[in-house]
RNA sequence: GGUUCCGUAGCUCAGCUGGAUAGAGCAACAGCCUUCUAAGCUGUGGGUCUCGGGUUCGAAUCCCGACGGGAUCACCA
């Protein structure tokens, strides 16, 4: 449609002035809802080849679309600015073509497709999910539909950072504490109770250092003699030798983690194609330095250690192993990099991880392409802002880390308070109002975090908690279901829909909402291009508020002039369409009823 | 200090490939349910778009500088 008008003004001026204008040179944009008219062209860039007034060549501009394109029915001018206002048949039109299309706003997936892989998630084994993994998790899942969505082969993987010493702090409290607890003796859930010795293992090696301190070593000596703390490097010196009893202890605990995150997982509705464990990668990427070594792009120093020089790209030098031989993170990305390139044939490596590592991709990247893999200066590293609470970050020592199944607990609670006061859900069985409670809470949740721009931090209030009115979730849910009503009642009372008639007069808001209806698949393919849900997110609210205007000031079922009626009830079904349809984008479900 | 991201209403955020009088939500106040779901709709108040320069017919948007805040620059991950 707005090609269209902008191939007709591009022959205006041809026409006119005698002028080629580029159609990147020309603004045609949604008219500002106080003046009259549907599209605007910005005429200030066309007065070097008019050489008229701003006023003359939009005048000039106009009669001639108003003549010699069918689209145009009206226009009016206003200082440099050509309002146009489209003929009724367009709208028709454009709607008729929205309701035939099943696979609307979306490009399809084909055999030769690029493929993208996207990274998310990528947890620690010896704690559980909190606010900020909750945020990178949904992400990294609409990340992967909006790239879907744009016809990408899409595969989802999450490299599990299994080993190090921070597991084995978790193993050796439990060794202490634990008196042989299980998840099952217990009760607590996997990954909480490995999370649980961590925390005690942090108790006991505070307690340590201050003894130490008091006997007169500095916080550094104390820190590096703490008995607890030597037993965790000798446990990992044991993990990596490959001691039985180690490695054992490791697999049932890690194992007690992986079941607590598949049901977390389960519940935010995130899944992955492929999971990497470090356990797996980390000798690849130690592999992969020594070869580097070899060909003297990295150099070792007189203690062992390797280190890469990046002074001369601007950055400092980096360590890939230490002296006794281990490796670091940087060296086992190299090696997860290495076997993701091995097993399939990416086109695009994303890698969802907050902001605070961008020096650690901008490293990274630069190794990988100079250790030869073509891949390594077009990684993208999909950076995303931190959740911080009111007083600022969240910190374990204060406790007031926001674990994710305790928020997504809470969100379903508040949902099925508020269903309860409202009276929403009466008459549905105990299963659909658990079914629907759980959508709409998790629904506000997804919605709260996915609706800023990613790449800004964000401020989450525990004590406000998340609203369900407004700009949220539950209010773009609430809408889809009122629209399901009415079709549920137009199809119970045998209300026939008939084909659309091209001479309907139509009001602004009806006008307008097939308007925004057209703009989904510019905007998804924006969000794809941009890596942006938040895109998502800010489209569906406006089309949604529209559609509630539409749906306050209009009846529906009640309207006596059947073409009209019938129009109603197609733009409505279409508006629940796009609504679901976006809502997918962003991992976000839509009740039937609420 | 180097690099980098950010600064818009009391609060949380849109708008940022330059376009008309800068928008929503929350909070406050005032209205609208015998009519398709009031988790909705309408209205009121609330702004030197951090500041100063520059480019332009036009700057919240682009450039330079200052100020303020975050992140990072580990033989942590």
């Amino acid at each position: 449609m707005e090609e269209q008008i902008l191939n007709s003004v591009i022959q205006a001026v041809k026409s006119l002035y005698g002028a080629d204008v580029d159609k990147s040179a020309l603004s045609l944009g949604k008219t500002k809802k106080e003046f009259t008219g549907d599209l605007t062209l910005v005429v200030f860039p066309l007065l070097k080849v008019s050489r008229q007034k701003p006023e003359d060549t939009a005048e000039a501009i106009g009669a001639y679309l108003k003549q010699n394109c069918p689209q145009v029915a009206d226009y009016n001018v206003i200082k440099g600015f050509l309002n146009l206002s489209l003929a009724q048949a367009c709208w028709v039109d454009t709607l008729n073509a929205i309701d035939a299309d099943s696979n609307f706003g979306f490009k399809p997936v084909t055999e030769s497709s690029p493929l993208y892989m996207v990274e998310y998630s990528s947890p620690n084994t010896n704690k559980p999910l909190h606010l900020g993994h909750l945020r990178n998790n949904l992400l990294g899942f609409s990340l992967s539909k909006i790239l879907e969505a744009n016809g990408y082969k899409v595969v989802k993987t999450n490299i599990v950072n299994d080993r190090g010493i921070h597991i084995c702090k978790s193993m050796i409290a439990w060794l202490k504490h634990g008196n042989g607890a299980t998840p099952e003796s217990t009760g607590i859930k996997g990954d909480h109770l490995v999370g649980d010795y961590y925390v005690a293992f942090d108790k006991d090696y505070k307690a340590q250092i201050k003894e130490l301190m008091e006997k007169g070593l500095s916080e550094d000596e104390a820190k590096a003699q703490a008995p607890i703390i030597k037993e965790a490097q000798e446990m990992l010196r044991k993990w990596e030798a490959g001691d039985a009893e180690v490695r054992a202890l490791w697999q049932k605990m890690n194992n007690w983690v992986y079941a607590g995150f598949d049901e977390t997982y389960k519940r935010m509705g995130v899944g992955f194609d492929k999971i990497y464990y470090e356990s797996d990668t980390y000798l690849v990427g130690k592999k992969k330095v020594e070869e580097g070594l070899e060909k003297g792009i990295f150099y070792r120093r007189p203690d062992g250690s390797v280190w890469a020089d990046l002074t001369k790209d601007g950055l400092d030098e980096k360590l890939l192993l230490r002296s006794d031989g281990t490796s670091v993170y940087m060296t086992q990305d190299i090696g997860t990099a290495t076997l993701r390139f091995s097993d399939y044939n990416i086109d695009k490596m994303i890698y969802v991880v907050g902001n605070e590592q961008n020096y650690h991709f901008q490293v990274l990247s630069l190794l990988l392409d100079k250790l030869g893999f073509s891949f390594g200066k077009d990684l993208v590293h999909f950076s995303y802002g931190m959740v911080e609470l009111p007083e600022g970050k969240m910190k374990s020592r204060e406790g007031t880390v926001v674990d994710s199944d305790d928020l997504m607990d809470e969100m379903v609670t508040t949902a099925t308070q508020i269903s309860k006061e409202l009276g929403k859900l009466d008459g549905l069985t105990e299963k659909e109002i658990a079914d629907t409670c759980e959508i709409i809470g998790m629904g506000a949740l997804k919605y709260f975090l996915l609706k800023v721009d990613p790449r800004k931090n964000m401020v989450f209030n525990p004590k406000e908690s998340i609203d369900f009115n407004g700009n949220t979730g539950p209010f773009i849910q609430y809408t889809y279901a009122r629209i399901k009503s009415v079709l549920r009642k137009a199809e119970e009372s045998g209300v026939v829909i008939s084909d659309l008639q091209a001479d309907l007069q139509l009001s602004d808001k009806e006008a307008g909402l097939v308007q925004t209806l057209a703009a989904f698949p510019a905007v998804v393919a924006q969000a794809g291009v941009e890596y942006s849900p938040s895109q998502i997110a800010n489209y569906i609210y406006d089309l949604v508020k529209q559609y509630n205007q539409f749906y306050h000031d209009f009846q529906i079922l009640k309207e006596e002039n059947e073409a009209l009626r019938s129009f109603r009830l197609v733009l409505s079904r279409n508006v629940a369409k796009v609504i679901s349809r976006g809502m997918s984008l962003l991992g976000i479900q839509v009740p039937e009823k609420m």
